[in-house]
DNA sequence: CTGAAAGCGCTAACAT
DNA sequence: ATGTTAGCGCTTTCAG
């Protein structure tokens, strides 16, 4: 073992509490007594043991960030910043990859890290509104993203239903007419590809078109694979769509290469819009038009709601703000821009 | 607090200990005792309590995985990988974002997460072997990726000379003749980026080519936009280069966008390779020729060598296998490839 | 402003 | 096969 408390109390001829007052500063300490516990701290080197903080305050000062997959770029950047903001106030933050199973999604929701975590961070993909609402663990818990809807808890997410609306609008102002959508899901009226969707029929029906099923893709996952599979099958109708408005980027970025493959001009023949706005979307040929969520404001707001339940602040009841988002006009409607813009 | 080993004791009305062993099977139990005890367990939905357990132990059960930063999509991949296996040997991983910055390596190499943390997976970028052989801290370490070489620690990594002297002469054997280099990086010898240089001079020497520095580009990172901001200056040379190396796939596909947007056709006028086969590289317009080092050995062994160290297995002095990796030939750099494949 | 001491929940050494 | 108990290092109440 290392330095602990006692061997600095000792060296500095102090009691432990004193110790652990310079340390934390819970109550004052005299400033000749702080000189010498700090100089016996640096000169021994100490660093408190935090499972025995924690043990006893009855925290880990962990939390966790859930999210279906680390490899799809949204999710790492937003990981990214959760990292750096959890740090910053004192929090260490762990991923937990659910892969998109139930399972693993509702096993996370119930508590399967109990004692290991102070608060969750969840973007879930596969469970809805019933399991959230019949949840059996009181870590505090804050939601992201992906729709689960109405329940009583803190839910950080863009407004899907607008967000796409402005996706097909843009589409439709360039003269699309046969505009697709990728990456719609069976289901749970709440999750986020349904709401997504709507938001494409509410734009189709604003321009007086019909809604065409045969236009909506449902998808296994939502990856580039995903996007080259669905736009594969897309292009092999009598008419094919002249614009595919994607559920993410990366099922867009699929889409787009499959478009390519098939010997159509993107986007000449075929207009895509993704979702997202990864960095890989300014960087590909063609770059990509996409709707871009303000991820550093989603990570901080969920990050930092988590810590004030966790410490018990006196927060407000369920927070849904709808945080801002914009379209960036790329390449891939027919827009000039440069590598690394937008 | 919730529910501890004392309650399940009480209820099942036998001692501490016994509960303790049915729980981690140190000792044996008999099985009617084992029976009771398991259904109290479940009765009142025990979880043991870690801060207590590590307390006890010495252990937080927490590794960290230090990389310069998770949206490269290459580390994405190993730390989802990495994730898994330190969770299926019972162990938590959580990710220690560097930004490549010197002062965060030195300070995490020296122990900023003692008593957090058993042990670090580190992937360098800036520190060198003098910093490393001046090591402060025990924590046990093991060292993946860009190269800190020569030191006692273990090291995960594929031979980047000879990786690099693969994708240099796979761009010779296509008839190239000037072949650039973007990622140089003036300092410590040792690093990766030196060693991939290495590779590339020695590929130029066998074909029997000189060596051009205005072919070399020193960037000041490793994401797209270097590449981009690279292959600019490249394509102004008065004989601009007809065939890229990558330092990794980020930089390459970064050189190719460039090109496109200067007008030169990839791969007719200029072929590009990179490192890392990263799943954009298979998706993108055109698809990436790469070196595919082995990621998932890379983190399993990593994890399974750090935590075998750390449980302090009579494991041999430091091992520095070098993964294996192969050429992924695809579109950039003249080959066929349909979306996702290679 | 400082000290003494209880106890968080667990594991492991020692008993039986 | 099971029980008893010390103590990991810290925070915090109670005393002074």
């Amino acid at each position: 073992m290392g330095v602990s408390l006692k061997d600095i109390a000792e060296r500095a001829g102090v009691s432990l509490a004193t110790v652990s007052n310079v340390v934390n500063g819970y109550r004052p300490v005299g400033e000749r007594t702080r000189q010498r516990v700090q100089r016996a701290i640096d000169e021994l080197g100490y660093t408190p043991n935090l499972s025995a903080r924690h043990l006893r305050r009855g925290r880990t000062g962990l939390i966790a960030l859930a999210i279906p997959e680390l490899t799809n770029p949204y999710f790492a950047e937003l990981a990214e910043i959760a990292i750096r903001e959890a740090g910053s106030l004192g929090y260490t933050l762990v991923m937990e990859n659910t892969a998109g199973a139930y399972d693993a999604e509702l096993s996370l929701l119930n508590g399967a890290q109990r004692h290991v975590i102070d608060g969750l961070v969840f973007s879930p993909v596969r469970i809805g509104r019933d399991e959230v609402l019949a949840r059996t663990s009181d870590t505090p818990l804050v939601l992201i993203g992906e729709g689960v809807h109405d329940v009583p808890y803190d839910h950080i997410a863009i407004d899907n239903v607008a967000a796409s609306r402005l996706a097909v609008r843009h589409l439709l102002a360039l003269g699309r007419r046969r505009v697709a959508f990728i990456g719609a899901r069976l289901g749970d009226e709440s999750q986020a590809a349904h709401l997504r969707l709507r938001g494409y029929r509410e734009a189709l029906t604003e321009a007086g078109l019909p809604y065409r099923p045969e236009l909506v893709a449902v998808t296994a996952r939502f990856g580039r694979r995903d996007g080259v599979r669905a736009m594969r099958d897309l292009l092999d109708l009598d008419e094919p769509p002249d614009a595919v408005f994607g559920y993410n980027d990366l099922i867009a970025i699929g889409a787009v290469r499959a478009a390519r493959e098939a010997g159509r001009d993107v986007p000449g023949e075929v207009a895509v819009v993704g979702i997202d706005d990864i960095e890989e979307s300014r960087f590909g040929t063609p770059t990509l038009t996409t709707i871009a969520p303000d991820k550093e404001q989603i990570a901080h707001l969920a990050v930092r709601r988590l810590i004030a339940r966790i410490e018990g602040a006196q927060v407000a009841g369920p927070l849904t703000p709808a945080t801002p988002f914009r379209l960036v006009t790329r390449e891939s409607t027919g827009f000039r821009s440069a590598a690394g813009t937008g």
